[in-house]
DNA sequence: GGCCAGGGGATTA
DNA sequence: TAATCCCATGGC
């Protein structure tokens, strides 16, 4: 059996790798359930508390949080033909564990009291960086569309038409679809999945992506936030909001706040903003919180939506 | 049966 | 540039 560690980030997280699986330990400031669950992302599955099973890209994986005192370990299970030796760093990019969440989290607080609390209620939220071209389609189906809603839908159009990547954990799973894969459907086709007039939406950016070639959405990883915004919406079907999302959840700009209904409550309710008024939401979101008001939008929507459950 | 769900497009004025 | 309506769908 082969055991090896790696240290990398400078947060003294080590990891080691047995056979197929891979232990991440020394990890703070992270909890893998409200990671998965705050609704940035929708292809995980809760197997209890502490264990979800999902794809991300063409890896198909079991990840058990084990938690010590104030700090933890992340044990990543993934197929075994699957196994690449970029396993390490893919999940560590992915859950962007080396970044330094406690320093932004107290950086939010400074002077600012009423953050604490809502940093209180999601203190292990990471913002994931997820593939900019599922997040693009995740975040068309989600407007005006409920979260189990969308996840469903995303389930079955990877059914519908994603590359089966075998059985693991006891069911059969299937990667994203590709543009081009997606592409090739009809409306017809897509009618089982119940998307409704997003239907059409989904489509034509298939098409998109296919014309202008997938590298001009990935590319907008690197642009500026104002490119990289007025290119996402060129596609029909997407409006400032989706584009918001495709940006801080897939394309890793962390200056995107996306404004929702959610998030215009809260916003209104902690700085007292017209709910109509974004230019003055985004104009406080970057004050407040500077260059990484995106991860401060998701522990703001954490907090508003959790409170509301009750 | 109306309202809402992490919106966006098209049409008005 | 706002405001309004419509776009399907399902859960409550």
């Amino acid at each position: 059996m082969e055991v090896y560690k790696v240290e990398s980030g400078g947060l003294g997280i080590k990891s080691k790798i047995k056979e197929k699986q891979m232990i991440i330990d020394g990890i703070q400031d992270f909890s893998l359930a409200q990671t998965l669950e705050c609704g940035q992302c929708f292809r995980w599955e809760a197997q209890d508390s502490f264990s979800y099973i999902g794809v991300v890209g063409h890896r198909v994986a079991k990840l058990t949080w084990e938690p010590e005192g104030e700090q933890g370990s992340l044990r990543i299970q993934q197929m075994a033909h699957e196994s690449s030796p970029d396993d390490e760093a893919f999940w560590r990019y992915y859950l962007d564990l080396d970044r330094d969440y406690g320093k932004i989290k107290r950086k939010f607080c400074r002077g600012n009291q009423a953050m604490k609390e809502v940093i209180r209620v999601g203190q292990g939220i990471h913002v994931l960086h997820q593939d900019p071209w599922e997040a693009l389609i995740s975040f068309i189906i989600s407007q005006n569309n409920h979260i189990p809603r969308i996840k469903a839908s995303i389930q079955g159009l990877c059914q519908l038409a994603g590359t089966p990547l075998g059985e693991a954990f006891g069911s059969p799973w299937y990667a994203f679809p590709e543009p081009r894969q997606m592409a090739s459907l009809t409306r017809e086709d897509l009618s089982p999945i119940r998307l409704g007039y997003r239907d059409e939406y989904i489509l034509r950016a298939a098409k998109k992506v296919e014309e202008d070639g997938i590298d001009r959405l990935l590319e907008c990883g690197q642009k500026s936030p104002e490119e990289a915004l007025q290119y996402l919406c060129s596609f029909h079907g997407v409006g400032k909001k989706v584009a918001h999302c495709t940006m801080l959840y897939g394309l890793g700009h962390r200056s995107s706040f996306p404004l929702d209904v959610w998030m215009k409550r809260v916003m209104h309710q902690m700085y007292h903003i017209e709910e109509q008024d974004e230019g003055a939401m985004e104009e406080m979101a970057a004050r407040q919180y500077g260059v990484d008001c995106g991860i401060a939008q998701q522990y703001l929507f954490y907090h508003i939506t959790q409170s509301k459950k009750k």
